[in-house]
DNA sequence: ATTAATATACCCATTAGCGGGTATGGCTTT
DNA sequence: AAAGCCATACCCGCTAATGGGTATATTAAT
């Protein structure tokens, strides 16, 4: 029997993979959650064997919580979901001991796949992910990073229309350090121009 | 026999929906897309009862398509589903003549109430979208007039990431009146501060 | 025909955002 | 111990965007 947890802010989602595997006899769900922080909870209670996480999440994102429950259950299996196009989110998921890798473009039934695969020790990486990010990990491990947490901060205010002054001001520190972030995550990101930042917030705010 | 049509990005969600309604013998699904252009094929072919299609797709996105295919099947129904407090979105697609409004943070047994509902010829909004946005959907509409051509064209640029340079060079024009209209249409949009005329731009991109 | 809105174009001034730097202390990883 | 990232904060300079005017010719509406 595979016990399975599974975590994901979109709740239709977790719905179509638990209709998925209701018949599946040697597999059963025993939780899901809508944030990291939930997750967390259920595999300290429940002891998954195979966990199933988005990466872009409320309160604990998808990477933080793969870090914390392979540091406390090494043998827990894990599995990321998330968009395409998130390279170095599925660089940074594979580094925190993801074994698994499932894009949501790809066919539900790759789930099943995966799950199986893993539980065995495998690895099971979604055949639309481009090859060079899997090896690439080996070698360059960290080099592309994702926001770090002032900017994923920031950022969110940027989205919500507040200027580098206003958000100085909510976070206690000076307009310099909100404009030196902004400067950082234009280079992180490739940007360039006045409003990219402002449009990449708008437009990703979701994906992020 | 109700026949549905569903356009969505994440092919893992469509399956989902597919299990839900596998066992739903009046319900029959006709054709899935992951994109709108293909969409649009599916209901020209086979005149679906009802549409169910996400907002931010490929080629054309949800609420273009949603326009389109009310023109040329006005007795279709359609149902946008989309993340959550996309305000703006689930506005754009009301006025463009969806019945229906589902958020992918809900359970997914409500695809199923929705269908059903908008097949009689009712509405059905997902109970976690603001009322507020319901309603002051009539507003916005009646907003349509406030721009001028020369303004919609130049907000639609400003969208596309375009500068007053840019723009001016591409409508032959002088900055200076390129920046007028900026201004003109800031007043007349009651908007305030740097980046808002293209927040405004990228929110609304699909109505004005 | 007079009014209203539009499109064009300029003037002034201010500021927010961006492109470069540099620096320091804290923290984690190797 | 060294390397690297992070958060903090400053420097200089530049440009685009905004806020506030004025002006004129054209077009649409009354």
């Amino acid at each position: 029997m595979i016990k399975i947890a599974i975590a994901e802010d979109h709740q239709s989602l977790i719905d179509g993979i638990e209709l998925l595997l209701k018949y599946e006899i040697d597999i059963k769900i025993i939780g899901t959650a809508n944030d990291g922080e939930e997750l967390l909870r259920i595999v300290r209670r429940n002891k998954p064997n195979v966990v199933i996480t988005d990466i872009k999440m409320p309160k604990t994102d998808g990477i933080e919580a793969t870090k914390l429950i392979k540091q406390e259950f090494p043998e827990t299996k894990i599995i990321g979901f998330s968009m395409f196009d998130q390279q170095e989110a599925i660089q940074q998921m594979i580094a925190a001991g993801a074994t698994g890798y499932l894009l949501k473009n790809s066919p539900l039934e790759e789930v099943l796949n995966a799950i199986k695969t893993v539980h065995l020790g495998g690895t099971f990486y979604d055949k639309n992910i481009n090859p060079k990010f899997l090896t690439e990990t080996v070698t360059t491990t960290q080099q592309k990073t994702l926001l770090s947490k002032s900017e994923k901060e920031i950022l969110l205010m940027i989205g919500q229309g507040k200027s580098s002054n206003e958000i100085a001001a909510l976070r206690f520190t000076s307009v310099s350090t909100v404009e030196k972030h902004r400067k950082n995550m234009i280079r992180k990101l490739g940007l360039q121009g006045k409003g990219e930042l402002l449009r990449y917030s708008i437009e990703k705010k979701y994906d992020f």
